[in-house]
DNA sequence: GCTTTACTGTAACGTCCATTGCAGAAAAGC
DNA sequence: GCTTTTCTGCAATGGACGTTACAGTAAAGC
């Protein structure tokens, strides 16, 4: 009973999470998500509770509506090992061609800022993080082990941690991945090596 | 003549960094940075006229006294090819490494904030952050050039775009650069390609 | 139609922010 | 020692923020 809202609620969603997208939490102001919404401040708190729980609302709607589709053709067997090239290929294609456009992504992925900004430090927001990077590495592997089981197994795990990573640092900078970007890249550049004699040198770039 | 500043400027700027460089510029509060500083903030507007004025020479301090001196083993020839491998391996190593420790980078790189933060809509910002990308971009080329001439071109030229945009998509998150990683992704994906057909399929993960 | 429940508009709250004004203190040059 | 210049401490300004209180309105169930 009582009065039904005078808005759809999965539209606001969207257009609270485009605004979040944009400008991450803590930029992405009250006043501008009543704007973008076209909602009244009275009812995103009467239905949010506050700002961080329509965050949240926007986090979910995100993994749901945007990432999960994007990685349904890697799940899907049969995967055909052209397709598979080609889907990675236009993956990162495509997450170029957004950075330099005007549409939602122009800013890069939701998750960046929740990975990099303050709300990254909360508990919640970075076990959000986690399992999407768990759930694009599987997706990779899976695709890729599916399209080429004719790759040696140390070959393939290497590309698959290769992709993954280069993936996730483009868009959640996961710095941890770059870890196993490096051995692919090291095992690159092993392939024609002349001579095997190492020299360490403990460097960082910050 | 007149009264001399009672703290040092250099240590000053170095503190306001580390600040800066933990919360980005945005989150970094004049506060906390009189509190990192030691020095009131009377005295930090009279030095540098406003908190992005002292930004302003934070990110030059950073260029000049963190990034540079960590991209010199790639400018200083003759570059050995297995100094060339270890130095790219542990300098992907140390970000991976970095982001887990507490130092000073641990909340990855100092420009990364400049770049996806609102601060990176500013034009002076922007300029910056592009040159630091052509900076690295060069020194890894030149570096991978001089110590591997027997490469083929079009490989060497892969591999050079690949890393530089391992790393810079790790670090500044520039992700026009993910191009030239997807162009190196596909080439080593169609080395042991079974069959040359395609099929293009545009999508965006966001 | 009346009650109950839920949604919505206005206005205000307290807090933090970057920035500024101003009076005072310290040191350099004569 | 006096002047000049520069640095520093304290206090306040105006504005933006997230959040809440409250009165009002609309619709569902009986």
């Amino acid at each position: 009973m009582g009065r039904q809202p005078g808005y759809d609620t999965a539209a606001l969603v969207r257009a609270a999470r485009r605004v979040f997208w944009e400008h991450g939490y803590e930029q992405a102001s009250v006043p501008e998500l009543e704007r973008a919404t076209g909602v009244n401040r009275s009812s995103l708190y009467h239905a949010f509770g506050s700002k961080r729980g329509l965050y949240d609302a926007a986090l979910t709607s995100y993994l749901d509506e945007v990432v999960r589709p994007r990685l349904r053709p890697l799940q899907t067997p049969p995967v055909q090992p052209a397709a598979l090239a080609d889907y990675l290929q236009h993956l990162l294609d495509a997450l170029a061609r957004d950075a330099t456009g005007d549409g939602d992504a122009s800013r890069g992925c939701l998750l960046l800022s929740a990975a990099a900004a303050p709300i990254g430090q909360d508990d919640a927001v970075r076990a959000v993080v986690v399992a999407y990077r768990a759930e694009l590495r599987a997706a990779v592997a899976g695709g890729l082990a599916a399209a080429r089981p004719d790759l040696d197994d140390t070959v393939r795990a290497h590309l698959a941690e290769s992709v993954t990573a280069l993936v996730v640092a483009a868009l959640a900078l996961v710095r941890v991945d770059v870890v196993a970007a490096a051995d692919s890249l090291r095992a690159a550049l092993e392939v024609s090596r002349p001579e095997p004699a190492r020299q360490p040198a403990r460097q960082s770039l910050g």
